[in-house]
DNA sequence: AGCACGCCGACT
DNA sequence: GTCGGCGTGCTC
């Protein structure tokens, strides 16, 4: 009898929008191959997928299967490690796996293809610049970190000028001895190029890779296939980074962990974070979690002894904290939006030729124009927000869809001409300071002067070579950027985040003040923040001026706790959208009853509710918060519900999708 | 998400 | 008579 060649298939991720995989014929696959792309017929074209498995059976019928295109051997396969990273997103962030894996490969590679070879010039070996010296409590960081044997996860607690980034510099020297590879996340573009100098003067004979957005599609699959195949000792790059393959990982740094980046908020919403902290459990390695002002989430796992606190309390610069004072401007005439103190601040550093920034997180000129006869004020008729007047091109501009018109002459109700800015955003805030300090040179960075990456070091430049007496700026310069002429930081317009419908807006604000305070006093000029407020008794400010970061932590989650607000449970947020409200609340609606059935007694369903930015782009948006103080639980509904969902049929204007973690509301 | 097929209005 | 509107259904 005829003995037949028994039958092989390969399972299939591809980048649809469908929760299952995809088998295929494949007689010449084995197990070797999974981790390979592949080529395969769907529906009427072809598309680039990952293979998962190969089996010898298949849940379809035989018959109903194609056979593979071809099955890419151009380059290694992606470890298994890669592939189980990718499969805990998709599960825990309910987003299909193909999906998860298109948005981790780079472009090229998903698309298929390969980037152009490169030629490596081989460079001769460099000696290593000489290590500055460390403070005994940065020595018993790098020591905790270095001799951690499995997984630990490590909250560095440093305040700003710490000395955070040599701790991890020297964590990565002692790996790279061992030869392994280090993976280094950092909030934004705008950081790398100057961490990335540091990094590679630090480690000459080390090949850094860079993986952010900003990287060129090519450059982009050569970094990742330098570090799948073993080549690159350290990848240094944004949150998408954290879904580089690493075959010799040895730890992971978070720096800045609770800046709010880390969390995509479209496609796979995940948290480069949390991601990065189960890849360390996976892989039983040590990660460092590194910031002035801890999330409430980290800094609770540190009490809680989930993660082992390294405190780095003091300056390692010759420097001391800044002096800060809040301004009580209840019982003052403010001038322009500015107290007498703030402004005899300003005259004094003009005076000794210092710099000022002055924050203001507000860009424009006013966040709106309106109509003191009718009332009438400058809306965005796509969103449930008001245009903003930028002074500087006279235009209106809504800054949630980009909306744009002129200025009118008269009122649009009533005719009246005299129409009035109200409040008052950056630009307003230059003009007033122009015209009261005409001496002095006057900057503004904000997302419209630094619009583009050119624009931006070209400001930056200007301020390090002392061409500017005053900074006005946005949370833009709060970040990173060292200026050492810069003596006076003044906060004006705070006060409206204390109030903010969203749990987290204190803790933003908090991470806010303190790091634009810690722009101020460096290279041995003391420094000085102002805070303009209303509130002056609000424990957030006085925790500002005590540089205590614990008072202000137990505070917050002494409320978070009382509300049953996370850390103190989890949360996720099913959002809708349509072109009216009605539609969106009666999907949630009908989500929120498919769900009571599946909701254990743990699971906690609320109403849904329009968001707070209720209309955007012509689409009103509702959401339906799910909480639960058990994880397992909440994933476990999480799972049947969106099985649930998924065969809703609802009509095409309705769009809607689950928010794991949320981070805004 | 694409991209097919499928059944009803204004054009050469 | 057909070009094409977007409703719904499928993709191994």
């Amino acid at each position: 009898m005829e003995v037949r060649k028994p039958m092989t298939f390969v399972r299939v991720a591809l980048d649809v929008p469908l929760p299952r995989l995809f088998d295929y014929r494949a007689d010449d696959a084995t197990a070797a191959d999974i981790g390979l792309r592949v080529q395969v017929p769907f529906g009427t074209g072809t598309k680039c997928g990952v293979i998962v498995d190969v089996t010898a059976s298949s849940d379809q019928p035989a018959e109903k299967l194609k056979p593979v295109a071809a099955i890419l051997r151009d380059m290694p396969p992606l470890p298994p490690d890669w592939l189980a990273l990718c499969e805990f997103c998709s599960r825990y962030y309910q987003h299909p796996l193909g999906q998860v894996m298109a948005f981790a490969l780079p472009p090229l590679l998903r698309k298929g293809k390969l980037p152009r070879e490169k030629k490596i010039n081989p460079r001769a070996a460099v000696d290593t610049p000489a290590l500055p010296a460390l403070l005994p409590e940065q020595q018993a960081a790098v020591e905790a970190i270095t001799s951690a044997q499995s997984f630990t996860a490590f909250l560095l607690h440093g305040v700003t000028g710490s000395g955070k980034t040599e701790v991890y510099l020297r964590a990565i020297d002692a790996l790279l001895a061992q030869g392994k590879q280090g993976l280094m996340l950092v909030p934004e573009i705008a950081l790398t190029p100057q961490l990335e100098q540091r990094v590679s003067n630090r480690f000459p004979n080390a090949h850094v890779v860079a993986a952010h957005s900003g990287v060129a599609d090519a450059a982009r699959a050569r970094g990742f296939l330098d570090t799948l195949a073993g080549r690159a000792d350290i990848v240094l790059g944004t949150r998408l980074s954290v879904f580089m393959p690493l075959p010799r990982l040895g730890l992971i740094v978070v720096d800045e962990e609770h800046d709010a980046s880390f969390k995509q908020q479209e496609g796979l919403r995940y948290s480069a974070r949390d991601v990065a902290v189960f890849r360390a459990k996976q892989l039983g390695i040590p990660i460092v979690l590194g910031s002035a002002t801890p999330s409430l989430e980290t800094f609770h796992h540190a009490q809680a002894g989930r993660y082992r606190l390294l405190e780095l309390p003091r300056r390692a610069v010759a420097a001391a904290p800044p002096t800060v004072r809040i301004i009580d401007t209840r019982k003052e005439k403010l001038q322009d939006g500015l107290s007498a103190a703030l402004i005899a601040a300003l005259s004094e550093r003009l005076a000794r030729r210092e710099q000022s920034l002055v924050f203001l997180n507000r860009r424009g000129y006013a966040p709106v124009l309106v109509c003191p006869a009718c009332g009438w004020v400058s809306r965005c008729r796509r969103c449930a927000a008001n245009m903003v007047l930028h002074l500087a091109d006279r235009r209106l501009r809504c800054h949630h869809c980009g909306l744009e018109a002129a200025i009118p002459r008269a009122c649009p109700g009533c005719g009246n001409q005299d129409l009035h800015p109200f409040g008052r955003g950056t630009q307003r805030l230059e003009a007033a300071l122009a015209e009261r300090f005409p001496a002095a040179r006057i900057l503004r960075i904000d997302r419209d002067s630094a619009s583009t990456p050119a624009k931006w070091q070209a400001l930056l430049a200007a301020i390090h070579a002392g061409e500017a007496d005053m900074l006005i700026g946005t949370q833009m310069l709060a970040k990173g950027h060292d200026f050492p002429r810069l003596t006076l930081v003044g906060v004006v317009g705070a006060d409206e985040a204390l109030f903010a419908a969203d749990f987290r807006s204190p803790e933003r604000l908090f991470a806010q003040l303190m790091q634009v305070g810690g722009r101020s006093g460096r290279h041995n000029l003391p420094g000085e923040v102002l805070i303009q407020t209303e509130y002056p008794a609000q424990p957030l400010y006085r925790a500002v001026v005590e540089h205590d970061y614990a008072a202000f932590a137990r505070n917050q989650l002494n409320d978070r706790q009382a509300a049953g607000f996370p850390p103190f449970s989890y949360q996720a947020m099913l959002r809708a959208e349509a072109p009216e409200m009605a539609q969106a609340i009666d999907f949630l609606h009908a989500a929120r009853a498919a769900a009571e059935p599946l909701a254990a007694a743990v699971i906690a369903l609320y109403d849904p509710v329009p968001m707070r930015l209720a209309r955007l782009k012509n689409l009103e948006r509702g959401q339906l918060l799910v909480e639960s103080q058990n994880r397992p639980a909440l994933q476990a509904f999480l799972a049947a519900w969106m099985a649930l969902l998924r065969e809703f049929k609802t009509p095409r204007e309705l769009r809607w999708h689950l928010d794991v973690d949320p981070a805004e509301y």
